[in-house]
DNA sequence: TACTGCATGTAAGATGTTACATGATTAC
DNA sequence: GTAATCATGTAACATCTTACATGCAGTA
């Protein structure tokens, strides 16, 4: 029940249509947050018939029109309402983890090539945000400046940010390991 | 459709009934692949159904009789096969991220207290693996000796739990970092 | 007597995935 | 002309979650 708050969280990061919501959680919010636009479209038409969301019709030239949701007062609340609530534990999918010890019961060399792919998307997907990281938020870290208020929302946009990449780096390094362990076996049974 | 595959290598690892294999969800493998006793009474039905897994039925005393299951030689075709496909990728959800960049539009100290927790909850699956590694694998890696097969599952299992260990520590230092970033920005607009 | 563990299920509803569908503009 | 981008949806199906349901044995 939680695609409506994420909704929430990036229309107020930006208002913006269902296709760019979309596309939004193709990147960015979409790190941490899958999404198809099926989804989006269904969910933007509960979030509006409960007042969370307002509507407002964009005509424009040489583009289709476009449907731009902002937050209403009413949606401000029950995200804030949301963020009060504990999470629950969330439930874990982690298939190559799976397969790993599937291994076992075939030829655990066969994975190698699987697990060099994975190592070499988590790379990519590192690099990526490192690009991102340098720049939305610069190479050096200033020290805060006495009086300047730092802006909480790239703040926190640059943790979960930091997040992501310390992520990346612990799934490149423990793919190494478990490369390792692959090698060290010989072929199945 | 994965939870099959799931099934197939935790019966693999050890045959057992569809309880057995809720209980067997709530940890170990558990850790990588969460599924709910009504999901898997109704897969091992399909499955059953499809021919990948055998039953007996085990009479017991003092305890209702149970159903044994255990692959089938056509399971295990099914298990090659869906091992050697490459995985796509996976959908991912992490509330807390989605909370920590909401929090810009709440109060960002809110959140502390509930940072905090899920730091605890890290931490104290951390002593779980580690006290799980100690007691499955033992505290010295002893260097493989000539002629000696390593166990493959065995070191597969072990891989895998590495990486559930290496997880917990990156989650940990991840959170130290984002409380403080939580501390430094003061109380919400 | 009440609770916990073992053991198996059904049913309803929410959510997620995949395929289909339309139509304009812009770039190659 | 062909493909990609912008923009919005419907429909069918699969899966997941939550609640309900049963019944015996052992323990506090």
């Amino acid at each position: 029940m939680a695609l409506e708050h994420a909704i929430l969280v990036s229309l107020l990061e930006k208002p913006g249509s269902g296709y760019e919501l979309a596309r939004r959680f193709e990147r960015s919010i979409g790190y941490f947050w899958t999404a198809t636009h099926q989804q989006i479209y269904r969910v933007l038409k509960r979030m509006e018939a409960d007042g969370w969301i307002d509507v407002r019709e964009v005509p424009q030239q040489g583009r289709p029109d476009k449907k731009e949701y902002s937050v209403s007062g009413y949606g401000r609340t029950a995200l804030g309402e949301w963020l009060h609530e504990p999470i629950q534990p969330e439930s874990v999918r982690h298939e190559l983890a799976v397969k790993i010890r599937g291994a076992a019961f075939d030829d655990p060399r066969a994975l190698i090539g699987e697990v060099r792919r994975h190592q070499r998307m988590h790379r990519d997907q590192l690099e990526h945000y490192l690009a991102g990281e340098r720049r939305d938020f610069g190479a050096v870290d200033a020290p805060p400046c006495d009086g300047v208020r730092p802006d909480a929302g790239r703040e926190l946009q640059h943790a979960v940010l930091r997040g992501g990449i310390a992520y990346e780096r612990m799934m490149i390094a423990w793919l190494d390991d478990v490369l390792d362990t692959l090698h060290r076996l010989g072929p199945g049974r």
